[in-house]
DNA sequence: TATGAATGAGCGTTCATTCAT
DNA sequence: CATGAATGAACGCTCATTCAT
């Protein structure tokens, strides 16, 4: 517990090539089987390494799924941000938040998966780690929904609780798509889910020319 | 798995009151520690039984968890059901649902945080049961939402989509109560989410009189 | 361990009846799933009595299984012992054990089960006393042998080992016919058995006229 | 149940060596106690391993003692099979088939002790493996007695009882020589054994020159 | 670095036995 | 006498983690 993996951050691309390799295996067998369910065997046995070498690399299990959540959220903050640049209106930049952090879960499903239902209660790294993910979004959602209530784009409401409504809307419709397929391609989703989301705060939408 | 336990549904009020107490017990320890992390042993102290007793009333772990997901979605669907049926549109039943659903997740705090946190993605038997609970509510919704188009009362959209984004709204006000204490006390939640969830769909909300 | 049931040696024949019925109850489960396949639950429920009625006429489960194979023997002893009144020679008193023992395993399959299959090496008490049981045997047999022999009835030969050869030879066809339903009907092998043993002795047999 | 243990069957002499280690204490615990009276820890404890090495080499503990008793049946056929390969007639054949029998009984007294008095009616899978093994004993002794007496060299009788009680004889010799130290030293049962059971099926014996 | 055999704490579950009613 | 709910010690087995090679 604690102790440093002998082998983290290291810079030899042969030692990155096999961490990416242990972290796939790991986010196709947590995403498929569950946190609880997946053993470490079964990780190094889909990597073809041994066990050993997965403690080279992760300071154990948990970290290693830790480390699929991080990774995750860190693209999804990344492509919020840069796709919120070029918006003026804070409506806009909403919508493009929504838009990118759709095209993120639907780029990384197994990550996803693990994400949004794997990990969340089944372990209290997990949700400590998650909490703290969640909180960044929601501040960043309900600033963004504070400042369009002061310009009077948006009618006056408890942006906290619209912040929250609008990320369940989004989690949702990814499980959905990730359990039930529903939709088939989650691209089909994004307008829906903007237009759902954005009316839901108040605006019209589409909005007005 | 295998046989009912001995003492499951008689109707010696003893042995209901010892029932309810262990399913008290398990619900308390599943939803502070987790499904994974709570053991039988955990739920049998304190409920203050020993150990054998647990299985006289369940069949294993896994089934007491089960029950009390079942118990929740029991009384979420007959209240439901109750609060519809004095509704005159399909708006209107919505907004019922929304607010009857919400009130048994706040009157049975524990029981929400199993279902909507603990459970899901903890063992299989636990994401076939949501998943069955799930698209049954997805489809009452989604039945409403479409015939309120079909009425006009709102505007042309996929209704399953819609349907999840409502109801993915619904629990991350939920879960954000439970987890964050925001809002302190859920019933603050309910019009706040009633208005999103209405706009969101596209309807006038509040209805103009 | 060791403290007498309290309804052992009543007279009432109520009692005695309710001794005979677990005692047979007991007596098809342990011969068809055997000693510790079978559990007091199951005796119980055959013998259509609640589980306390049992401890009321067994100090415990093991008492239970000793009283079969006590009973079995008492009365394979019983028969012999009278089979052999009627002869006059050393040799027909062995014939006519082996027949009584034969006729007495073949009215009792179930207790013949247990005692030759099932108890055997399942508890320590089973093993003391079946080794006190089977010393008789022997020496019985041993005797007779060795005074057949005194008598030049039979060759010279170790008669404690020609007696164990004798009652394994038995006791393994006894064996055959409980679980190989050969021969079909005990009966079958009473001749046989009985010729294959005085002759093993070293007997002229059938004896010549 | 399940699936094979990760270490049977390998190349490696180290791994082989363990493997003994674990049988041979497998074998003196389940030998001394009982199959059920024997714990998964008294056997690694003598082994002088921890308790998950066990799972390594055996995939549960009734199949540690299956592989106990498939080990002796599989000695006692070889030097069965060795035995008669020089001989001529039939009589010699059965005869040189008991000495080796007992040679091998005798030379594994605690995989006799397991085979012949523990491992009968302890567990299901047991039974099912003794009885193969028992039929292909029979169906070879009984193909030779039925062979002999239409040699001529045996009077007419059921080839089947006959050998079933020729096996018999065997077994409880062995038995007595494990329980009762009757004969001292199994060998000198042999020729007394050899002389009962060839008598037995009518042969003169010892054959006269 | 990489290996994989070894570890052992810990868990779910069973069942013989008891005792208040 | 009879009941059967309650008990709790004990067992088989798993699996995250270590470390000698």
């Amino acid at each position: 517990m604690g102790r440093q993996p002998p082998l983290a951050g290291r810079d030899d691309p042969r030692l990155q090539e096999r961490y990416e390799q242990l972290l796939t295996a790991a986010a196709e067998e947590f995403a498929t089987r569950g946190y609880h369910q997946t053993t470490v065997k079964d990780i190094v046995e889909r990597a073809g390494v041994a066990t050993g070498t997965f403690y080279l690399y992760f300071a154990n299990k948990e970290q290693s799924c830790a480390a699929l959540i991080e990774r995750l959220y860190g693209r999804v903050l990344a492509e919020v941000v840069a796709a919120r640049a070029g918006k003026r209106t804070k409506l806009d930049k909403l919508a493009a938040s929504i838009r990118a952090a759709l095209q993120v879960f639907g780029a990384h499903r197994n990550l996803a998966h693990i994400a949004l239902v794997r990990a969340p209660g089944a372990h209290p790294l997990f949700d400590e780690l998650l909490a703290r993910i969640h909180r960044e979004l929601w501040d960043l959602v309900a600033e963004d929904i504070a400042e369009a209530i002061a310009e009077g784009l948006l009618p006056p409401q408890r942006a906290d609780l619209s912040a929250r409504a609008l990320i369940g809307a989004l989690y949702e419709v990814v499980i959905s798509w990730l359990q039930a397929e529903v939709p088939a391609r989650l691209e089909e989703a994004v307008e829906p889910l903007v237009a759902f989301c954005l009316r839901g705060l108040g605006a019209a939408w589409p909005p007005p020319r």
